[in-house]
RNA sequence: GGGGCUGUGGCGGAAUUGGCAGACGCACCAGACUUAGAAUCUGGCGGGUAACCGUGGGGGUUCAAGUCCCUUCAGCCCCACCA
């Protein structure tokens, strides 16, 4: 086994000092971006599922580069956030101090794989330089009245003791500590982006994304479309506002639901006889964790409001109303009309609850189980005979309207972003609150307001945000009247920092905008974008809402920030289970560079199997890697002089040529490293290979394992270095050999194989396929009742 | 309950998109070198003595199916009392 160890660094270093990976921000070439989601330093270290893709990507763009692109390939650190938070309070430090003593290990990992990241470029999100203009961009949504404050019940973990995105609080646990999630209610920041619910599903029309992460988006989105009706409430003037997809089975309406945290209920308690077992239910439904709601839903609960009646607006027959927490607050109108005979739930409901049912359109049998197919209405008034669902709904909201009870109305599953966190470790919300003015933006060249320098950033019991501690900082004064104010000090969650950072890597340095027009045009959207598939909802929007907000204010060029996107497959251990420290199935990929050299891990990572399949960790191959790269190295010692192809192996070097160009730009990586391991078999089969034959193939091989190539391609004075070089082209005519095998099949099953001429005719190769002996033996005495030729591939001979 | 994905040797995975199933690699077996091992090289490697059988199971379309259609089973991921 070789050490490549001295000739990885020689490279590395040769790459720094001549900032081969710089991209210039203007050049003749024409422009590439290439961005793979940015790590979160945390005190693990790289991973080799962040390998993975990075080796992938850097194979695609140093591709890039020797095909004469001005390849943009950058990298950078998403640090603000818990996880940086909980390692420092656990290491006794400032969360500065680790994050810098983190993003120092991982790049130095990265060094030694030899990614070829350009790192002029690279930023943190925790940079006051960056955070600037985070905190700046911020504004123009508050500017724009986007970002509002809200008093809600608030998704919040009682462990991190901060609320949560919807998104980050998914199936009713925190998504950082896993604990469950209660409700709390507390003045957020919000951003409003259920507005551009519509955009962020047509702007997919823009983009190139796989097909599997547009409709994980358009699902999270949830976009349904119904009809909002209003039912009066029995001697009052109000009425209560239900959502409904199937406004056409209003006659069926037997019951009322609405969410416990109804706001109807407050207003009305007077009226209300059973207030009190009410209140109690109201507790109960806000202990419960959103999950545990969903491990009860088979056991409907509920009770029945004593005191208040509603009216249904087109039967006008009086509706019992009842609270149960099958309805949520926080989606449609928080009521629902319930139509037993034909929703699930509201079946369950009635029947655990003894409420009538009642059947308004054919089919089934509601005795048994609400029906919810299509069918003729009945029992339906005006919609009687119907019998499509369309056209019931359709005449339904046309009553509905004439009628002023009701409208068409499109609900969405996704919600504002609540964007307050009560942490230290995040970017402080850039506002200040004045007893006159309001809440008032911080002006523009008093940014970036700096994270204040203290001793105690722990969160705090009350859940006030530990910067509420620091008084000398919270108060301030007013930019308006210069009245006392005080700051806001919640900051920002942690999606913040990454929801424009591809913008700033478009012209990282600059101090006065957050990156120059000309950059923004130049670059315009990211070319292709790697990330994991975790991703795929809930940064991949917010990115997506950011980047098109800035475009509706004319602050960026494109509607959408990123053309293609594409996710990697996950790495599990060797057991087969997802690596983590407790299971002790973890790979250091600094491990297996000091054991098996940068190049073969980077090769082995692409081998691995299908780039986007999650793939189990195998250390023996990753050895076959690196034989394999012990063998490129030996057949140098084959070398003659001549400068052509060795003739045995043109072809073959040709077809290669293609397959490596093709293989790599579709991310097919791993047969693009096998085709380069039949070629090797090929050459070591030969007495001597020449310098051209040596030089493509290192070429090729360059953007999987770059350092051994250039080493190589040097040691035996085979050319300029292949970072320099332009990628290797085929001879369109040098694809096919003189010769080939043709397969005879009889009747479907191959009964000979025979070496004829490529050129051979469709007549000729019927005269070949017909004389091997074998094929004969097998139409002996039989009527050839067919013969099918695929040229230059087969004949199948189908006999009766 | 809704949506998405995957089932191919002992293992990771190939298969020009309907045309020789198992490329390439790992593991394994045998041989060479060696006092011996490691490393390296050479050969073998789906099952079956064979006819043949083989891509989760069962049907179908076709001259031809891993690939297309129907059906069924198993596993994984995401969402979820979404009205």
């Amino acid at each position: 086994m070789y050490n490549f160890t001295e000739i990885e660094k020689k490279w590395q270093k040769y790459w720094d000092e001549n900032n081969t990976f710089v991209a210039e921000n203007n050049s003749e070439k024409p422009k590439y971006y290439y961005l793979v989601e940015f790590p979160y330093p945390s005190g693990s270290g790289l991973h080799v599922g962040h390998a993975r893709s990075y080796s992938a990507l850097d194979a695609m763009a140093r591709k890039k580069r020797m095909m004469g692109y001005n390849v943009l390939f950058p990298i950078g650190w998403d640090a603000f956030g818990s996880p940086a938070e909980q390692y420092a309070i656990k290491n006794k430090i400032h969360p500065k101090q680790a994050v810098l003593e983190n993003i120092k290990t991982f790049k130095g990992q990265l060094k030694k794989l030899g990614i070829s990241f350009d790192y002029s470029r690279e930023f943190s999100t925790t940079d006051p330089e960056y955070y600037k203009w985070t905190q700046w961009q911020f504004l123009q949504f508050f500017n724009h009245g986007l970002a509002y404050k809200d008093k809600k019940n608030i998704n919040w973990c009682n462990t991190c003791k901060t609320g949560l995105s919807n998104e980050d609080s998914s199936g009713g646990v925190c998504e950082r500590c896993g604990d469950k999630v209660v409700q709390k209610e507390k003045e957020q920041w919000v951003l409003k982006m259920s507005m551009y619910a519509d955009k962020l599903i047509e702007g997919l029309d823009e983009t190139d994304f796989q097909e599997r992460i547009k409709i994980a988006q358009i699902n999270w989105i949830g976009k349904s479309c119904g009809a909002e009706v209003l039912f009066d409430i029995k001697g009052t003037n109000d009425n209560i506002k239900v959502y409904t997809t199937r406004p056409d089975t209003i006659y069926g309406t037997t019951f009322m639901v609405i969410a416990p945290e109804h706001p109807i209920i407050e207003k009305y308690k007077d009226k209300i006889n059973n207030y009190k077992e009410i209140k109690k239910y109201q507790n109960k439904s806000k202990e419960k964790s959103e999950f545990e709601r969903i491990e009860l839903s088979k056991d409907k609960t509920g009770v029945k409001i004593d005191g208040l009646t509603a009216v249904n607006p087109v039967t006008k027959e009086l509706v019992q109303i009842w609270i149960s927490d099958y309805v949520m607050m926080n989606y449609g109108t928080g009521a629902i009309m319930a139509v037993p005979a034909h929703d699930e739930r509201d079946y369950e409901f009635a029947k655990k609850f003894g409420i009538e049912i009642k059947e308004v359109i054919k089919g089934g049998d509601i005795s048994k189980a609400p029906y919810i197919g299509e069918g003729e209405m009945i029992n339906s008034g005006i919609l009687n005979g119907i019998t499509s669902k369309n056209e019931a709904i359709e005449k339904m909201i046309t009553y509905l309207k004439e009628n002023n009870i009701g409208e068409e109305k499109t609900n969405y599953r996704l919600q504002d972003w609540i964007f307050s966190r009560q942490r230290f470790w995040g970017e402080p919300i850039p506002l200040v609150h004045c007893d006159t003015c309001g809440w008032v933006p911080v002006p523009d060249n008093e940014l970036p307001v700096l994270l204040p320098d203290v001793a105690k950033y722990e969160p705090t019991e009350d859940g006030e945000s530990p910067l509420a501690l620091i008084t000398d900082w919270v108060n301030t004064t007013c930019p308006n009247c210069s009245g006392h104010a005080v700051r806001e000090t919640d900051t920002m969650p942690n999606w913040a920092g990454s929801s424009w950072y591809w913008l700033r890597y478009m012209d990282a340095k600059n101090n006065d905008c957050f990156a120059s027009k000309e950059a923004l045009d130049y670059w315009g959207m990211v070319d292709y974008y790697n990330g994991g598939m975790e991703h795929a909802t809930r940064h991949l929007l917010y990115a997506r809402f950011w980047h098109r907000f800035l475009y509706d204010i004319g602050l960026v060029p494109t509607k959408e920030p990123f053309k293609k996107r594409v996710a990697h497959g996950m790495i599990l251990g060797e057991d087969g289970q997802k690596m983590s420290k407790s299971k002790g199935n973890v790979v250091n990929p600094d491990d297996m560079i000091n054991l098996y050299g940068a190049d073969a891990l980077r090769c082995y990572e692409l081998f691995i199997g299908d780039y986007e399949k999650e793939v189990i960790w195998n250390e023996s191959s990753l050895n076959g890697c690196k034989r394999f790269l012990d063998r490129v190295y030996k057949i140098g010692s084959k070398l003659n002089n001549s400068n052509e192809y060795t003739k045995e192996i043109e072809i073959i070097i040709n077809k290669t040529i293609k397959k490596v160009t093709e293989d790599i730009e579709n991310m097919k990586y791993n047969t693009a490293v096998s085709a380069l391991m039949i070629l090797l078999n090929e050459m070591e089969s030969l007495e001597h290979i020449t310098k051209k034959d040596y030089r493509t193939f290192l070429h090729l091989l360059n953007p999987i394992a770059p350092h051994i190539t250039e080493e190589l391609n040097e040691k035996y004075d085979l050319g300029n270095v292949l970072c320099n070089s332009l990628w290797p082209v085929y001879d369109e005519n040098k694809l096919t050999d003189e010769t080939y095998e043709l397969i005879v099949q009889v009747n479907g099953k191959v009964r000979g194989k025979v070496i004829i001429p490529t050129n051979s005719t469709k007549e000729e190769m019927e005269k070949y396929a017909l004389g091997i002996e074998n094929v004969k033996i097998h139409i002996n005495g039989k009527e050839i009742i067919k013969l099918i030729v695929i040229p230059s591939k087969m004949v199948n001979i189908v006999v009766k």
